[in-house]
DNA sequence: CATCCACGTTGACGCAGATCAAAGCCCGGC
DNA sequence: GCCGGGCTTTGATCTGCGTCAACGTGGATG
């Protein structure tokens, strides 16, 4: 038996997986009900996480991934003199903590960008269900790959677009999940800074900032501090697809 | 039953995982006599595949994984205007087509850059097997939790180092790999143009020339079109953890 | 053995984005 | 309602790497 106090100090807060709305966006996606009700004993600790406040540290030991339940993430790697990448943003249903399996120990830091919380998913009873439940075991390898080619996008992001594209691009992948989440496709508040946006671009606060008044300037979005307003998704995606030079 | 001859023209070649002198960096990795007894019907066919030749591209239909016997591959993604990012260099023992298993596509090619052959994983006997074998379905969550991470290294790379710190990282790197296949750290082949270099770490192919000319000049490495000499390990090391400027 | 061609090296110059600097804005605390 | 500090914007200048160009080199081919 887990201590669930030691996480929670409200214990109603328990909502297993079958109820909860965001099923269809993380992990019991696919399952029939019968699978999911056998995903509502495996996932039965929730924790809290307050803004700026670490889920996990890179060098942790770890135990269990994290389905985000509500709030906004990001991940970074530090190096020693202090320079910070930024390696992902996360949001309501996607899973945290994945990079932990491999050496049992985390490699990067997640840290809370609003007050948020989180499903905590014991690892080695993730592998007993899924060896049981045919539907999660595929899903979970889903999601896995998904990262890498997620990966893959944040690289050729950093290799080879310019400032602008990859500003664009975050815009616009920003867009589609909250879309997915059923918030407005052109309307949103970034939950980041200037500076975490350019960790994650590999660009400096300034380069971010200019790019957002150009793009402001062409008519393409309306911006003000973390208020974003997409005019013109087109413009955008043109920028991403037209090569200049 | 599937069709060895459709892949592979010289039966004999059939060898099992359990005599493979890579399966200690493979797939196989940590699992008892038995269970690797087990693996041996699991991967079945082997593929050759020349030099320069595609094994997958982005696209294709994904139905295996597949562990590099001999050889070494690269894997890219292409924009449509021609700009390439090269994802990764892999070598003997390293899993290629994790990126397909989210989309059931492949989401990059993957090219051989010297002469090489691959064990076939069919990825539906794998999931089926790793739900037996527990060893195993844990190994492979791990092999892909490593590329996760090797990925999130890829974006410090890209993200927040300079052209000197990224070429020696990529060195290291290799220099690291090759000793855990039993060949010398400090002198070895590479396999890729300076072009696929560039591409990978986000330069330019004469910045990857100028940077290995300086780091001759400056008595770490010699260099003479792909030969590579490691003289000074540690110089090599200090020039990622010193932060000039 | 001569030829060819992809690959690699080196130099000169230009530019996208970094750096440095200063001022404005917004929100939280008292 | 005022103050302070973190975040953002904008301008001026600098610089690391890209771009362009010319030449070198070595392995493959017939």
């Amino acid at each position: 038996m887990r201590a669930k106090s030691a996480y929670l100090s409200v214990p109603q807060l328990r909502e297993a997986c079958s109820q909860c709305n965001l099923r269809e966006l993380c992990l019991p996606m696919g399952l029939s009900e019968h699978e999911m009700g056998q995903l509502d004993e495996l996932v039965t600790v929730r924790k809290r996480v307050l803004r700026s406040h670490h889920l996990y540290r890179g060098g942790d030991g770890f135990e269990a991934l994290y389905a985000i339940k509500t709030g906004f993430f990001k991940t970074d790697v530090l190096l020693e003199d202090g320079r910070e990448q930024v390696t992902g943003f996360q949001m309501a249903g996607e899973i945290l903590g994945l990079d932990g399996i491999g050496t049992e120990k985390h490699t990067c830091n997640a840290v809370a960008l609003e007050d948020s919380e989180v499903c905590v998913i014991p690892f080695a009873d993730l592998e007993n269900y899924s060896r049981e439940i045919g539907a999660l075991q595929h899903h979970f390898h889903k999601v896995m790959s998904r990262e890498i080619v997620r990966d893959h996008g944040v690289m050729m992001l950093l290799g080879i677009m310019r400032a602008e594209e990859r500003l664009a691009a975050f815009l616009l992948n920003l867009s589609q999940r909250f879309t997915a989440r059923g918030y407005s496709p052109t309307e949103f508040n970034l939950r980041m800074t200037r500076n975490e946006i350019g960790s994650y671009l590999g660009l400096k606060l300034e380069t971010v900032s200019r790019a957002f008044s150009r793009f402001q300037e062409e008519g393409l979005i309306n911006v003000h501090q973390k208020h974003i307003q997409i005019l013109d998704v087109t413009g955008l995606k043109r920028l991403l697809s037209e090569r200049r030079v």
